[in-house]
Parts: C-alpha cells; sequence; structure tokens
DNA sequence: ATGGAACCTTGACCTGGATCAAGACGATGC
DNA sequence: GCATCGTCTTGATCCAGGTCAAGGTTCCAT
C-alpha cells in the first residue's frame, strides 16, 4: 500500500486493544468492518463441536483479517483471538467500500492479499489431506527458516529459526495434537536433521528436511 | 455480473474445448488469464508425491477458476481437468486487469468471489481437521441437497438428491478412499439415515443427517 | 529463591480409516 | 446375448496418530 492509501485509512479507523486470549471476533458474528494488526498477534481458528481447534492463521503487524464478510456480505467464517497484547485497527465497512470503490489500486491490492490467502490455504489442505505429521513439521521449519532470510533468498536460510508460537499452538496450526509435535521432533532429532532446544531449533540438515516435507516418511 | 459486463468480457474471451480427463492448466504453470466454464465440469486439485488427489473445487457452467495468478502474479498452485466434455472461456490477463480497474462494480464482485471462495476452503480445512469422515459425507449430501432447493429455501430440501460425480470423485473430494466412502453409505443406510441407489440418494432423515454432521460418529 | 501454573514430554493403549486383494455390478460395444 | 472395461463393494489386515495418564520443565510473580 502506497503512503497515501495508508494515511487516508488511519483517518477512517479506530485503535482497539486486546489482552492475550481475549476474543477479536466469533465465528457467525456479523462482520461490519475488517482488522489490521498493529502490535501483538492474532490467530484465525476454527473450533470444532467436542472443542478441538485448528487454526487458520496467525497475523503479526500489518496484515489485514476478518474481511470476508465485508466483501460477501453474511458472517464471519472463523473466529479470532490475541495470542498477546495487541493493538488493532478497526476499518468499518462502509467507509471502506466507499474508499475501496474510488481507488483501483487499492481494489487490486486487496485482489492480491485475497489471492494469496486463496494460495495459502491451497497448501493448508494440500498438507492436511496428502501429508503425513512428519511432512507438516518439517514444512512448517523450512517455511519459518525462509521467511526469515534476507531478502528471502533460500540461499541465505539461517540455520537457526526461533518458534514465534507454543507448540501446542503449533500442533493446532498443522492439525495435530501437542504430543504428537512432541514426538516427532524427537524422531527428527534422531534422525539427525534438526536439534531442539525448548523454542529454538537448528536445523543440521536442511536438504533432508526438505525431503521429508515431500516424501514425508520418517 | 450485469449483462453489459457480460458482453464486454464475451470480446475479450477467447473459446477453448476441453474432452473428458484432459488437463486444462497444471499447478506451476504460469497463468497469463483465467477461466469461465460455459459447459462441462471441471474439478481443481493437488497431488500428492505418491499421486493421491485432493479435489479443491468442482465446477459447472458460470463459474469462473484460475484467478489467482491473475492477481497474484506466480504461478497456478493447482491443478485443472475437465471432468465431461466441456467448453471453457479463457480471458486474457492484461485486458482483464484493464477492464476491472475502469470498472468498480465489477473489482466488487471480483471481491465477493474471492471471499466466498475463502469461505468455502474454511469450510474444507474444518472438514478435514475436525471431522470424520461420517460427518464430512453428511455434510456432503445435506450440501448438494441445500443446494437444489428451490430458491436455496431450506425448507423446501428435497428428499432426493443426484450425485453430480463418480463415487471415486467424491472420495477425492472429502479427503478419502472410494472403499471408505462405500462403507460409511452402508452404515448410514443401516442406521435409516438415506438409501443409496447408484448415483441416487433418498434423504430418510435430514435432521438426524444435520446431527451426524456436527457429532460425526456413526 | 520458591511456589505455582502453564507448558511439554513420555509411556501404554486403542481405533479410524488406509491398503491390499478379490469379487460383483453396470454400462458399452460387437 | 455376451464379453469387456470401468466402477463399486466387501473382507482381512495393519498402522499413524489420537487419547489418557503421569511425570518433568519453564517461566513467572511474589
Amino acid at each position: 500500500m502506497s503512503g497515501d492509501q495508508l494515511s487516508t485509512i488511519d483517518t477512517l479507523a479506530r485503535e482497539l486493544t486486546f489482552g492475550r486470549g481475549e476474543m477479536i471476533f466469533q465465528e457467525g458474528d456479523r462482520g461490519n468492518g475488517f482488522y489490521i494488526v498493529a502490535t501483538g498477534k492474532i490467530k484465525v481458528f476454527k473450533l470444532s463441536f467436542e472443542g478441538k481447534e485448528q487454526i487458520l492463521h496467525i497475523y503479526g503487524p500489518g496484515h489485514t483479517f476478518g474481511e470476508v464478510p465485508v466483501f460477501e456480505g453474511k458472517s464471519f467464517p472463523a473466529s479470532s483471538m490475541a495470542l498477546e497484547p495487541s493493538t488493532i485497527l478497526f476499518l468499518p465497512r462502509d467507509a471502506f467500500v466507499d474508499l475501496i470503490t474510488a481507488t483501483p489500486a487499492l481494489a487490486m491490492n486487496m485482489l492480491a492479499d485475497l489471492s494469496r490467502r486463496l494460495r495459502a490455504f491451497t497448501v493448508q489442505i494440500e498438507n492436511l489431506s496428502l501429508k503425513e505429521v512428519p511432512a507438516r513439521l518439517a514444512a512448517y521449519i523450512l517455511t519459518l527458516a525462509r521467511e526469515s532470510a534476507p531478502d528471502n533468498d533460500p540461499e541465505q536460510m539461517p540455520g537457526k529459526v526461533t518458534l514465534p508460537i507454543s507448540k501446542a499452538q503449533l500442533a493446532n496450526l498443522i492439525g495435530t495434537t501437542p504430543e504428537t509435535v512432541s514426538r516427532i521432533f524427537k524422531k527428527m532429532a534422531d534422525a539427525g536433521l534438526i536439534t531442539v532446544q525448548t523454542k529454538d531449533i537448528l536445523i543440521q540438515d536442511p536438504d533432508g528436511l526438505s525431503e521429508l516435507s515431500d516424501v514425508g516418511r520418517l
């Protein structure tokens, strides 16, 4: 987004603060606006009938979320909660729709953003239905490493990553349980792929990890 | 879309024909345009390393698909194949981007369309990770029934639906195997929920089905 | 530093559903 | 009508990973 667009948005937005664990919206709520993370970290997730959780996204500063109902009408398809103390900008629907209608470049940005999100879901569905847990975990570690590489240059992938969330949240994100995450980390370590030190993961064998993320058998 | 927009699109589009089983595009292909189903039926899907398939969408006449690369740059995140002889309109990227930039209403339509698709993926992820196969199957049957209800009025849900795809494709769509689909249909019939006659499904107990789609235990 | 609350790990057990293999059914052409 | 091919069903077996239960760590706040 250009600086111009951002400053216009500033005048439209209301700033909200949430403590760790506070709900931002609930699945089924009528959405009359959407959100931008200013500081902190939030998750968007679904709960099953029995209370099991599947995380759909985890977003930090700069990310927008909750815009599906803005464009589609209807209600939020999932719920959202602050993972740590966070400040969130809320953009009311009507003013934003006016703005985006008047600003083709903003509309194109929004289309690109939703498209990226569709791609991300595509990958998540592939992971959940076509890969086993070891492959999903390997893929997650590699994604983390790639994201934190300077210039996103895969050649500069760091040898150490730090988990940005608890292992329990990580389990929910990749569609499994904390117990299983723990066991697979152990197996990966035994196989010489990584070393786990609390929240830090040393990547011993990037190629091996990469193969595991495709082939999936440990 | 208004008639005006459609006729403009007509002049931009190229018409393509595909036989049953023909590929429309492959995951990773550079997308320099997107598609509208004119007649026939197509699937969008991912393949695993070992060749297992997960269907992401099945689309009939009127649906657009393959627009993610148009807005995001990059390549198709999944592959697409004709399920029956189909005619497909292809819209080249550049002309369409010009048109959408000049036509705010069209941009809003596109945003609404992508938002609907995000919602659909949200449901699919929920199904894959939070529900067991019986619940997914029940949900699929109910979705079929609701879609074919007059005016989409749930009160008018028909007592019979006809599967629009083979049971093998259905299995791929809900993330399981033909064997399992067969067994669960049998159990549902034994429980008095439905009767299966080849491609026709008589819905005996809509409420029971609905409960199964939430609670998931048969 | 110390007590407590999250969070994480490990073990034992169990089950949903995948896989493999073989037959039944149904549609299509000859 | 009969052979053939694709689609579906049924049975037997197996295993990834979920669940339950019991310690072990880490991180705070006091």
